[in-house]
DNA sequence: GTAATGATTTGATAAATGTCACAAAATTTA
DNA sequence: TAAATTTTGTGACATTTATCAAATCATTAC
């Protein structure tokens, strides 16, 4: 993957970003390839970096008892963090590899240090947090409004990928129901 | 209210907002007194304003067919908007006062063109959406991992003045279980 | 190819919760 | 204060879903 689609890439995910700032913001970016089952976080500590998946996906969970309940899935040209390890603290929630994956790195410490005094970057955290925020008021609408079908139905319909790399069981807690309920809800189709 | 007590009020939101932007955002900010039942957002319109309490409280909710759920309540010394209006779309939830309150009421528009070249205010703005999507993510992890015992549980334990301001069947809605359940398990107490 | 492992499906049962109907209590209105 | 209205509580029953156990299917390792 050359520079150019690397930048095509971060570019699609915040098309303001101008030159100058994307240009600061890669100096603080690494490269890297990692494997199925790498945990680029994990539940309790802290993080120096977030990430950018070029290729490949990602869930994020955390652990109930023994169980993993996921929260949500990342793939191709998402940035992934936990809001929790993008203000210094522990994270609340694991985030590992669903597959081989290629990522850019950000050192965390660095970016927000550029948005001290460049207001660009400061509007496009902003921006990206919104959109973080819209996702979790849209799944708690799910959880809250619609039955486990419906919740089943909207997931397929909004993000079919899903299905191809992603486990039952992990849709399942991600639906917030068990494993047998989807496999007969999934029946009955 | 004198103006001493209400820019304490405020910076006990953000005590980081300098003496100067604060300024700045004060001048777009109007005292409001508004009567229970006021609806501050209307689901389905857009609004130019967003509001801070100075005393009194809200509830956030948004109709499903002829049942209201609530989706977050407010007290004292909040900030109180939607994502929606915020970004200058249409909103997706009503929020109305509970008794009559106290508001300062902000003309969003203004605040963000100041966000556009303070990088303060645009600090703030960045910091008052990660403490709502911190809400937001408490909330769902309620809503997917803990009965409906725990939710209770867990509300009155940190929420108690929720009990004294709003009725059973908002409380319901927004622990997402009906208003029965909610009274059983109040009486196994 | 076969065994071993893991994932999904299916069945039976129990627990939790929703729904409907109505009673009791609290609050508001006249 | 009394009546009307709203809110909350309770019982009976239906529905949904979880849980546990076992069977089937798929994948991996040898």
């Amino acid at each position: 993957m050359n520079e150019l689609e690397v930048k095509d890439s971060i570019l699609s995910v915040f098309p303001k970003l101008s030159e100058s700032s994307l240009q600061s913001i890669l100096q603080h970016a690494t490269y890297l390839e990692c494997s199925k089952g790498t945990k680029l976080i994990t539940e309790g500590k802290r993080h120096r970096y977030f990430y950018f998946i070029l290729k490949g996906s990602v869930k994020s969970y955390h652990q109930k008892k023994s169980k993993e309940i996921c929260l949500w899935f990342g793939f191709k040209n998402e940035l992934i963090s936990t809001i929790n390890t993008f203000e210094g603290e522990a994270s609340t929630e694991t985030i590992e590899l669903l597959e081989d994956s290629i990522l850019y790195c950000f050192e965390t410490q660095a970016i927000r240090e550029l948005a001290q005094t460049d207001i660009f970057i400061s509007h496009w955290i902003t921006e990206l947090i919104i959109q973080h925020a819209k996702f979790l008021e849209e799944r708690l609408n799910g959880l809250q409004f619609l039955t486990s079908l419906e919740r089943y139905n909207f997931l397929i319909r909004n993000a079919p990928d899903i299905l191809q790399k992603v486990s039952l069981t992990d849709i399942a807690s991600f639906l917030g129901v068990s494993r047998e309920t989807i496999s007969r809800i999934r029946g009955q189709k």
